[in-house]
DNA sequence: TCGGTCAATCTGATTC
DNA sequence: GAATCAGATTGACCGA
């Protein structure tokens, strides 16, 4: 068994299982179907392409007082209830590429990050984290899958064995012995052979030459 | 309503 | 001791 990382995938893993697909690219699986609406989420920060400066600011100050609203002391929560955050797509893509490049960042690379994409550098850092525990999670459940796989082939295999194991057994005391012609000894009445093709041990039977 | 997703938070370990 | 991380958990939100 080999697990290898695989560069050209945002889960950073693959495992050769047949039939196995690894994640989509950026993560399609609930943000591919936001719509409308969700982009325009009030905890939504903008993307640059879209927004002019004065929304901007404004989106800003929003963000900013949505954060200030999650504080909360010894777990009593200050002020109104924290409002999620969505991330846009175009948020989400860049996210994804630079994870996609380096799973960890300096505080440097986090805060230019933050500055592209509008977001505090504590939201790029929350965000790598939680991404690095998904591809871990995805990795281990690929691996579970794959040692299932494995396991469920050896079953097999060790069943067949057995049965040739079994097989063997019978041959061995069903045939007669045959005697040496010079020391009327009994001979093995049949040696293994491993079949070079299909792997299987095979019997031979010896046949004394001299008879013939 | 319920289960899944994910940003955010908390906690303990590690590194420097 | 501050910074950073992993792991567990919380809570908002969405779709079925």
């Amino acid at each position: 068994m080999e697990i290898m990382p695989e560069s050209s995938t945002c889960l950073e893993l693959t495992i050769s299982i047949p039939g196995s697909s690894s994640s989509s690219f950026p993560s399609s699986g609930e943000g591919g179907g936001y719509n409308m609406m969700r982009e325009l989420d009030i905890n939504q920060v903008p993307t640059c392409g879209n927004i002019n400066e004065e929304e901007s600011m404004e989106e800003e100050e929003e963000e900013e007082s949505s954060n200030n609203n999650n504080n909360n002391i010894n777990g009593v929560l200050c002020g109104p209830p924290r409002k999620k955050l969505r991330l846009t797509k175009q948020q989400s893509f860049l996210l994804e590429e630079s994870f996609r490049q380096n799973h960890t960042l300096n505080p440097k690379q986090k805060e230019v990050l933050g500055m592209q994409l509008k977001l505090k550098t504590r939201q790029v850092e929350v965000w790598f984290q939680n991404r690095r525990a998904r591809s871990k999670l995805k990795q281990t459940e690929m691996e579970c899958e794959y040692l299932k796989r494995w396991f469920g082939s050896l079953t097999e295999q060790n069943r067949r064995l057995k049965r040739e194991v079994e097989e063997l057994r019978a041959m061995k005391v069903g045939p007669p012995t045959v005697l040496s012609p010079h020391s009327c000894q009994p001979l093995p009445a049949s040696t293994l052979t491993m079949c070079p093709h299909c792997e299987r041990v095979t019997t031979t039977i010896v046949r004394d030459e001299s008879k013939i």
